[in-house]
DNA sequence: TTTAGCACTCTCCATAGCGGAGTGCTAAAC
DNA sequence: GTTTAGCACTCCGCTATGGAGAGTGCTAAA
């Protein structure tokens, strides 16, 4: 007996469980503190009130729920939430009508740009609260092809195009002016040099190679290389997220607090701090959740993050996911952002077929 | 004397339109309806408050204030504001360091894209508002470079290059499949002939030429020029802008119609309707003000948009301006607009020393 | 034409009272 | 011993009340 209650002590028995899971439910649906009254009434376990009042306190000692006020039910706290999204909730299966408005949204389509557009918006719409997609990282894309396109003297557009089908254009001031037909030369001598290599790699490879051109006395090489240095340096690195159906947040978040809401909207803008919380889960496989302060950013206290990373050619390539209120459809919420990770690895995937 | 109050009742007595220029600056200043017993206090016109109802209730007739409800003092409505900014209002000098970070801001950089976002954030951070700058209108953009690339036997990704030195790319599916050296062909023979037309002269010469290449059997030059007309189509005429700062408007709108606000703030993501707008204010010359309704537009209901339009190569080029709540600070937020636009004229121009 | 005076209206705020919902504790019941 | 019933207590939210403040409109006098 005395194991019993121990073990009850720090694990949280069963019933407790139970109720718990009654409890976010019940509060996710309708957003008011749950009472004692309506757990007994609702969690199918034919007790009474006094009975479920006593598992309350239970459960707050632990710090899995915290009442408002004295005379108030009890609402979840964030350790509340990790224990039901980690081990209690029961996931929804996604509605055939939101699945086939995913399929329908995501079939292969040449730009991952506009795929990655889509994603987001459908996030935003089937979950009614803000998606976002990371763009894949610039470090993992690779090299297709360059070209420079002078446009004065000493300005030089250059383009670069990557295997996937994007364009990434950037001014850059060269040292010393090149003829229209030295530029072509270079891009030329680039692109077979390096067509294929990530940009990473490139990166890598330029800064040695750019030493070894020196020695060897090959100026023209040394040249192109360098300019190619610059026109790279740029975009390796600069990783970049799309944002939809930020709006949506406005209906939560208890139009208490507009001051919340809009370090919530600024932080969007501002991208930095929200990328660092994206690079994180792009470790971890599958469906990973953020609840309240656990994503140790601020503007992100009252909002819970359900994010999935999703791969091309079989490596992870960027993260995706929703923000929303903390009270948010765990069990619905979850299959989309997986299943929409699945869907835009393939759409990603197939575009391959190049 | 008859005279005197006929004209009077039609077009507001002198006396009558400074009180109104002090009570809608006073309105401005603190948000809240003007009495009667302020207004004889700080119009410096020594009259008694009574004599000042009356000069109100004449006001009210006409139709430029209103009041909330009986006892409360006066507020401007649209038309009084109208007036205010077409004949009252006395702009207040652009303070030094304003002009300064202004000046800083906009010199001349490479990339129009930069420019135009450094002026939109300007605008937003100088008048804690909205600010937006439509981009240059595609249509008169010149046309300089276009280069084609395959992606896969049927897919292409075309890059077109403005002489401004913008870059758009998109990738259009091909009806038939051509060798890497037939694109190229197609790509220099584009670009010897087009370059230095507009995008809308080279739409209107695309299509006339592709007919006479049909006739005269000229079958390479009818698939160059219409791939073109491919590549080209979809970006003429997409406008776009680049707003910054929306969430300076939380601060306003009283924070009670949040349904207001989240319609403002979906209309930013919309984007055609304000383009909409915003095309109208590209016909006039200097600074424009949409107060309230005027607009048209529903989200704008309780907003003010003023506007200018800015040049380059001396011909309208787009239109920048902010949005805030209809009682904004016209007598600052105006000359804001006007330099603004003045300044980015002058860097977009010697943007042209290519 | 302007002003003073007065009655009137409406908002805002604080106060108080009451019902509802829910808790915690204690003592009895199973 | 766990569960339950009972009870006192707390707190929220709603409504009514009433007074202070601000401002108006009208009338009559200056």
């Amino acid at each position: 007996m005395a194991e019993k209650k121990a073990s009850a002590e720090i694990a949280v028995n069963e019933r407790a469980q139970h109720l718990l899971k009654v409890l976010i439910e019940r509060y996710i649906q309708d957003g008011e503190p749950v009472g004692s009254r309506t757990l007994s009434r609702d969690s199918g376990l034919d007790l009474s009130p006094a009975t479920i009042r006593n598992v309350m306190a239970d459960l707050e000692d632990l710090g899995l729920v915290a009442s408002p006020h004295t005379s108030a039910g009890r609402i979840p706290t964030v350790s509340g939430y990790r224990m039901f999204v980690d081990s209690l909730v029961t996931l929804k299966p996604l509605e055939r009508e939101k699945l086939q408005q995913l399929e329908s949204g995501l079939y292969t389509k040449a730009d991952p740009k506009i795929l990655v557009e889509s994603a987001s918006s459908l996030l935003s719409s089937l979950t009614h609260m803000a998606g976002l997609v990371m763009i894949p990282r610039r470090k993992q894309l690779t090299f297709r092809q360059i070209e420079f396109l002078p446009l004065s003297a000493k300005r030089v557009l250059t383009i670069l195009v990557t295997t996937e089908g994007e364009v990434h254009n950037r001014v850059i001031e060269l040292r010393k002016a090149y003829t229209p037909s030295q530029l072509v030369q270079f891009a030329n001598m680039l692109t077979e040099n390096y067509s294929g290599a990530s940009m990473e790699e490139m990166h890598r490879r330029l800064v040695r190679e750019m030493e070894q051109a020196r020695a060897d006395m090959n100026q023209i090489m040394a040249q192109a290389l360098e300019i190619a240095e610059q026109a790279i340096d740029g975009d390796i690195g600069s990783d970049d997220y799309v944002v939809a159906g930020q709006t949506n947040l406005m209906e939560f978040n208890d139009f208490s607090q507009m001051n919340k809401l809009r370090e919530l909207f600024d932080s969007f803008t501002q991208k930095n701090e929200i990328l660092h919380l994206l690079d994180e889960s792009m470790l971890a496989e599958g469906v990973q959740i953020f609840i309240g302060e656990e994503s140790g950013y601020r503007p992100f206290d009252q909002c819970s993050l359900v994010t999935s990373s999703y791969q091309v050619d079989s490596q992870v390539a960027g993260v995706l996911g929703v923000v929303g209120p903390t009270r948010m459809a765990y069990d619905q919420v979850i299959p989309i952002v997986d299943i929409t990770a699945k869907l835009l690895s393939m759409a990603m995937q197939s575009d391959k077929e190049s």
